[in-house]
DNA sequence: TATTGTTATACTCTATAACTATA
DNA sequence: TATAGTTATAGAGTATAACAATA
């Protein structure tokens, strides 16, 4: 293979140029960094980082709405009606009727939901703590702690 | 409205369980609520973080290949030529034979392309101001140090 | 043989708009 | 009127697999 004097040979790296700088792009890299990691981990288990957290979210709080679900993940409502719709055809949760609003669905993890979430959760540690290797103890709770401050605002 | 003494109350905030002390949890909400407040700031302009942060990749490094850029932003070749399609489309971005390899397209921003990034730049970097507001100077380098020492992994 | 790029296919994520039921 | 949820629709993002051209 010849040497190409273009900036798309194999062995440089690209410029980040003004990217460089920029939050939002670290922000991206490492989040994207973070989900192939952790679906590489946790392959055999088929389920995503945001299909975690929301599960993780519902078994926390028992008898959710649908809507404060979705206010916590920052997605539409009938965005989050789906994730539902998924996690009920495998039987992970089921919505019950509120017995104080009719109109509310209140979400619940099934048996079945709580048994996988035992299951995942040491692999989702496990994965964590290996992602998260290159930083001391106190760098990463310095770094979660910044990130904390940027979403409270 | 009654009060709701299940947790789906709107007034409480949900519990988070383990994913309070989850890295991954907090990157994903982070970059959730950066991409909502780019593309409040920006809805004029039409694009996303990641378009925008594919496409000064490609103005600072003409010619580079789609593989290169593939491997450089951690998505499929596949993925990667849809991207080059739209810009393509929108007249942003052209694909030339590289004079090295004839396997290769070598990908450079088109005029129009480079006038659209000199416009929105300004944006991006207010966008970026605001949101990082709840950081000082110094806080804000440590974040991205630490976050760049997550992916050189 | 390995690499670059394309095409076909499919699934997930996501939003908007219009709707029903309930508060 | 406002809120909770659903449905229909559409587009973006993404991957896998099979392929052609070139190295």
């Amino acid at each position: 293979m010849q040497a190409s004097t273009e900036s798309s040979a194999n062995t440089k790296q690209l410029h980040s140029g003004p990217l460089d700088g920029l939050l939002g792009y670290h922000l991206r890299r490492v989040q994207g960094a973070a989900f192939h990691h952790f679906a590489t981990y946790l392959k055999h288990h088929g389920i995503t980082p945001g299909q975690l957290g929301l599960l993780v979210l519902i078994h926390c709080n028992p008898g959710v709405s649908q809507s404060a679900l979705a206010k916590e993940i920052g997605v539409e409502r009938s965005t989050l009606g789906e994730f539902i719709d998924r996690f009920e055809n495998q039987k992970l949760v089921e919505r019950r009727p509120s017995p104080s609003d009719r109109r509310i669905h209140a979400i619940h993890a099934t048996k079945r939901g709580r048994r996988f979430l035992e299951q995942v959760m040491p692999d989702v540690e496990a994965h964590e703590q290996e992602f998260s290797k290159p930083l001391s103890a106190r760098e990463l709770k310095t770094l979660i702690g910044l990130l904390k401050r940027l979403v409270a605002q």
